[in-house]
DNA sequence: CCCTGATTCGC
DNA sequence: GCGAATCAGG
């Protein structure tokens, strides 16, 4: 796939908008990778912006002024939880949340597992397999969905 | 382990 | 010019 000028666009306004290489990559699709994005920003003239990996020679050595023996962290806390579309990634549960449109749609967010799109939890709920309607007498009181390894 | 962007370097 | 591999940090 080469660069064209709509591609080029699509990256520079993705990547103004503030989205990480990564979720460029997915937007772009096509087998567009992030090491693909990132390259062609850095390329062509707009590159980095804010990198949270500087390699940082300055660092502010004033800063943990307070703390001393530490707020606590008060409410524990579990990973994942709660992001929103832009945020999704292709290893979180895309379980949606909440009805699309309402203000606090969100999704489950939560680490999905591995080929799945979505969490433990999740999997159980989407990979349920019905019955067949007729004729399962020969399962009659069994729950025999596939298991979900 | 998840993620981030930066750089290198063979193609 | 391109991007996988690698690097370097959160």
């Amino acid at each position: 796939m080469a660069w064209t000028d709509e591609r080029v666009e699509k990256l520079r306004e993705l990547w103004d908008k503030g989205l990480s290489a990564s979720q460029i990559a997915k937007e772009l699709g096509e087998g567009v990778t992030r090491n693909a994005v990132i390259g062609k920003a850095h390329r062509m003239g707009l590159a980095s912006r804010p990198s949270p990996v500087k390699t940082d020679a300055a660092k502010k050595p004033a800063k943990k002024a307070a703390a001393e023996k530490a707020p606590a962290p008060a409410k524990k806390k579990a990973a994942g939880g709660k992001v929103s579309l832009l945020e999704l990634t292709e290893r979180m549960c895309k379980w949606p949340i909440g009805h699309p449109g309402d203000p606090d749609f969100h999704f489950c967010g939560k680490p999905s597992r591995p080929g799945f799109p979505y969490c433990t939890e999740h999997c159980a709920e989407a990979y349920q397999v019905q019955q067949p309607r007729r004729d399962r007498r020969a399962n009659r009181g069994r729950i025999s969905a596939t298991p979900v390894r």
